[in-house]
DNA sequence: CGGTTATTTGGTATATCGACAAAAAGTGAC
DNA sequence: GTCACTTTTTGTCGATATACCAAATAACCG
C-alpha cells in the first residue's frame, strides 16, 4: 500500500540530468586515492611526478586520476615546463569533506557501540 | 625532477583505511538514482515502494540501491508492518549537497563561457 | 494455516572502473 | 636534430557496479 501522499512526481528527464551531474562530483571522490590528492592539493599544488612519489603507483594511473578529477571540474591545471600542476578549483572542498566526515564519524561511534555491547544501540535482534 | 620538498611522507596504511572510509560514503552518493532518494528523504521518511514507483525502476533495484545507503551509515531503516521505511541519518547531507553543487554550478558557468565564445575563458589553445 | 503485500536475496548479463605496461606526445637542454 | 624527462593515451585484464528477473523471506489478515 501506499503512504498517504507521494505528493512529488516521479523523477524527470531534467532532474535526471541535474543529478547525473551531481553524481559526477561524487564519483570523482569516490575513490580513496583521489581523496588523498584532493586533501593534498588543499596545502597546495602538486605535479603528477609529486603525486605520483606521494601515492606510491604507477604515473599513469595518477595521471588519469587527476583526469577524473579534472573532468569533474575539482581540480585545474597548469603547465611548468615538462610538469602540469594541479590546484584545486573550489574552496568548497572542505565543505565536502566535512559532511562525509561527519558520517563517518558517526559510523565510527556506532560500531563502537555495537563492538563495546552497549544495549539498546545496534541492531538489537 | 622533484618540487621544492615533498614535506609529507607518502601514503600510510592508517592513512589509506581512512580514505577508504570515506570514500564509502562518497561512493553511496556516485549514483543519480541514490542522490535522489537522498533528496525525498530529506523531506521525510519513504518506504521502499514508494521510492520506487517514484523512480520508476524495480523495487529490487531501489532495495539495493537502499541497502547501499544504509551500509554507508546514510540512511536508517524502521519496520512499520510489512513495509520499511528509510530515513536520513544526519543532517549533514545538506552540506554535501551544497558543497557538490557550488562545483557544479562553477561547471555549468565555465562550460558556458566556451560555449559562448567568452575569450580569455576555457581552455585557450 | 493459506493468501496477500512488502522487501530482500541470489542469479546473470552488461557496463564501467582501476591498475599496470607499453607506446605516444609534449617540453626543455644541448 | 637527439637526449632526457614528464605526462597522457592506449591496450589488456581482473574486479566491481548495476539492472532486471525469479525465488526466498517477513509481516499481516482472515
Amino acid at each position: 500500500m501506499k503512504s498517504e501522499a507521494i505528493d512529488a512526481a516521479p523523477m524527470t528527464g531534467e532532474e535526471r540530468a541535474r543529478y547525473e551531474g551531481l553524481a559526477t562530483v561524487f564519483k570523482a571522490l569516490a575513490h580513496p586515492t583521489r581523496l588523498f590528492i584532493v586533501r593534498k592539493l588543499a596545502k597546495g599544488p602538486y605535479c603528477v611526478c609529486d603525486l605520483t612519489t606521494l601515492v606510491g603507483a604507477d604515473t599513469s594511473t595518477i595521471s588519469k586520476h587527476l583526469s577524473v578529477l579534472k573532468n569533474a571540474g575539482l581540480v585545474t591545471d597548469t603547465k611548468q615546463g615538462t610538469s602540469v600542476y594541479y590546484s584545486l578549483s573550489c574552496g568548497c572542498m572542505s565543505q565536502l569533506f566535512a559532511g562525509a566526515q561527519t558520517i563517518m564519524r558517526a559510523n565510527l561511534d556506532r560500531f563502537r557501540r555495537i563492538v563495546e555491547g552497549d544495549p539498546g544501540s545496534g541492531p538489537e535482534e
